[in-house]
DNA sequence: TTCTTCTATCGGTATCTGGCGATGAACCCT
DNA sequence: AGGGTTCATCGCCAGATACCGATAGAAGAA
């Protein structure tokens, strides 16, 4: 995952609503989970509910599912192991070049 | 780590130029890097790249250590481990509510 | 067809962000 | 004291974001 996509994604992942938005769609994983249902369970207005799902669609972390008159959405496993992946990436990136400077200047693996 | 809290950092993850100073402050760990040395990395005013490095810092991602008449900056190694604490959790709170629903019903655990 | 429900989008407003140049404070070295 | 370097901060501007209410379109129900 290139960085700046990368970016758009913990982009969408730092406001504190689709931080729980995902955890509704987790939790509701079981049965349909529509705007309205999502809308329910937070202290904002429809309008607003659906522009920050539309924020995580964006960012491929949900995906929608058109059933009759509603939306249903629901994470999306594959796209959250690949931030999974791109994050691990990162961070053990960052922590492999601090390791050694935090150890004896010899102790660098050949 | 609180929703906030973890919404703040991942913010300031959110941007491709902040991401590019991480790395940056993560290879010359083991020299002194201050805001002069990475801005010479980067096709940005040096006004611009301390602002960024603010955000490093309020996220708690990045240390100030100042030597003199310069700023040295550092990763913050506990600050990354919260993190990925933080982010593990997120994670696998999700998948552990999306797994059970992808196998059949009866799998989930006692 | 007509009614209802669901939801994406539009318009509006307030705030935040990212970029720059300029500036002043702090610290070194003569 | 005087001169040079470093860097945080300010002012400015353009564009993005967050929130709302209103609305229109699509789909099912009557």
């Amino acid at each position: 995952m290139q960085d700046d996509e990368f970016a758009d994604v913990m982009r969408a992942l730092g406001h504190p609503v689709r931080l729980s938005i995902l955890r509704i769609l987790a939790e509701k994983a079981q049965h349909e989970c529509c705007c309205t249902d999502v809308t329910e369970c937070l202290p904002l207005a429809q309008s607003t509910v659906s522009q920050h799902i539309k924020v995580l669609l964006d960012a491929g972390l949900v995906e929608r599912h058109p059933q009759g008159t509603r939306n249903c959405y629901k994470l999306s496993p594959g796209r959250l192991d690949a931030l999974n992946a791109a994050f691990s990436g990162l961070f053990s990136g960052l922590v492999a070049d601090i390791a050694p400077a935090q150890r004896r200047p010899e102790t660098e693996p050949a």
